[in-house]
DNA sequence: TGTAATTTTTGACGCGCGTTAAGTTTTAAT
DNA sequence: ATTAAAACTTAACGCGCGTCAAAAATTACA
């Protein structure tokens, strides 16, 4: 069944016996045209496979059917994981997703958003840096395109936020440790340019006070995306001191414990809340390791799917409604305690 | 400075004193103009922001400056890592690469090449599954748009393959494993769909004659991308039974090295090839977590880099002459042996 | 300074599709 | 059967740029 191949919607309009201006509204949106007609058009699709010429499609289009998804690092699995979901997302609504990583570069940050520029996205789903993202960029762009904040929020920026209550979460595990053991020392980087990590610290302080413990920050130097080295070489080095305050740290996040438990490991430490262990080390995120880290992190998970597809609605609530939301929206989701061997 | 916002060609046309022919040639290489000219160009491309619109500009060109990179699992770190060298080998050639990840999901990589289709790119690079990839539709596609495989080699398909001497590699792993302890048993999936891992056991059961030894395999039911929770579950269940021959195992990859890793914590064993240890675990691929497990995991590390820069520039000798090769070319680069703690 | 080679300009057509307006057919309802 | 609404067809224009041919301008070289 060798059929005459399809040059343009012009052909396909004659072998289908449809009108162009008809085919043409059918692939816009299959539900517009007349049932009848839209099964003689899918009976030819399926005959002579046609598709429209994707770049003729938009050009005239001042709006396509794609959204731009931009994340810090593809390389960090919990942004190639919540990357997926939204992907996932994207397409089950009929848009072609864009995933863009920064490669932990805040520059590439701004490139990404300036190569969507050109790429017309009907929208944007951004996890930013935070503190070191181009804000005057980024609201700029909102302009033009609609953005929904994902992971990381910036104050007053963009469409929506939607991502975690750190202070929920960490409070959660605050308890949990407190309950259980000594109260946490909290170890993180110096200066993380990621607000979440911000937050965890204000939530740990607000925590410890609540429960009646005096708390205790260590802060780790260094400012790459290379968290389990400078958490197994800055927490290593606090762990040899003896400097933690009591025997449980809570880690900012699981990277950052996941080099600790190596560098507790190395130094013959024994973590985790059984009987011989004079460690605790918990996490936050439910890295995709933590479950065979030596122990298996103790950690808060992230509600990623929940996250993801929160955003996305939100998006093509704009999206569909063809205006801008009337109010800033924040959703965070609860992060739920993941109690494993760590602590 | 508020400048009159630039429509198109034309309006930069008027603008810059350059006629729009002489700047299509210069969109399309910059070195095709006079220099005088292309210092005028520049000049005013500075005063105003103005950029050829995207799907116009790819509408007419039979071919685009797009390069699809797909990769079969971006959440696998190693594929995120070698994705991200391609990304960058292609910008600083001065493409646009299209990274698109398979999510584990044969189906998808069908699905991405189809989606790629349409793109018209110029080239697209794939690291495809192996066994369970469709062969025919990667041929037929490659018919279109020339193909280089990487990391997973498929035998007689596609322009170029580039990737790793899994039969250097292994042996130079089996070799130091036999020379510094016990030779090894061999852990792996019973039915990969990667091709290298069957030239891995390939390789071992080779070298392990070639020392003089009796190969030992072992094989975890299961055929999905989890492999730490394979090689956690199956590898903890041949350590429980005290199956493995000798006390040392190399592992197919590094993912169910740590999966076994985890295992081997769970039970007590003292892993590593230091005082008091009674077991050895080794892996292949240094996964970037590899630093990091309990103890450091000796393993091959795979010259990401000079993969994916012989793959991008392979691919552009194809495009820089416009005609595929004679004939199809393959390049395997050495594996190193990075010395830790757990073998 | 003259001539040839190179580069640019002018003018025009085409790509494949979105979109509109006016006319025609089909459908649903009275 | 009558009528209005809905859906379709026909014809045509425009989008922004690639590309070509012929004419004009610039450069290189002797």
């Amino acid at each position: 069944m060798v059929q005459k191949k399809i040059r343009n919607m012009e052909e396909f309009a004659a072998v289908s016996g449809i009108s162009r201006p008809t085919l043409s509204k059918y692939f816009n949106d299959p539900d517009s045209v007349r049932r009848s007609t839209r099964h003689k058009i899918e009976l030819a699709l399926k005959q002579y496979d046609y598709r429209p010429n994707v770049f003729a499609v938009n050009q005239n289009r001042r709006k396509t059917k794609n959204i731009g998804v931009v994340v810090p690092n593809l390389a960090d699995p919990f942004f190639s994981e919540i990357g997926r979901e939204v992907e996932l997302a994207c397409i089950s609504a009929g848009y072609s997703p864009i995933l863009l990583s920064s490669h932990g570069n805040p520059s590439q940050e701004r490139n990404n958003l300036e190569s969507l520029r050109s790429l017309k996205p009907a929208g944007v789903l951004l996890a930013p840096f935070g503190r070191v993202s181009d804000h005057a960029e980024i609201e700029s762009f909102n302009k033009d395109v609609p953005v929904v904040l994902f992971d990381a929020n910036i104050e007053g920026i963009c469409e929506a936020f939607v991502g975690t209550d750190n202070f929920q979460s960490v409070d959660l595990i605050v308890e949990y440790l407190c309950r259980s053991g000594e109260p946490p020392c909290f170890f993180e980087m110096k200066s993380p340019t990621n607000p979440n990590a911000n937050k965890r610290r204000q939530a740990y302080l607000e925590s410890m006070e609540r429960h009646g413990h005096t708390p205790h920050i260590f802060q780790a130097e260094g400012s790459e995306w290379n968290f389990e080295e400078i958490g197994s070489a800055e927490g290593g080095r606090f762990l040899s001191e003896n400097a933690f305050k009591t025997n449980t740290v809570l880690c900012s996040n699981d990277r950052l414990a996941i080099g600790m438990l190596s560098a507790a490991f190395r130094q013959g430490r024994r973590v985790g809340h059984g009987e011989g262990c004079d460690l605790r080390i918990a996490g936050h995120d439910d890295h995709p390791f933590s479950r065979f880290t030596c122990p298996s992190l103790t950690t808060i998970a992230q509600d990623y799917a929940a996250i993801a597809n929160r955003a996305v609605s939100t998006l093509f609530r704009i999206l569909d409604a063809d205006e801008r939301l009337k109010q800033r929206e924040e959703t965070q989701f609860d992060g739920k305690l993941v109690m494993r061997d760590s602590a």
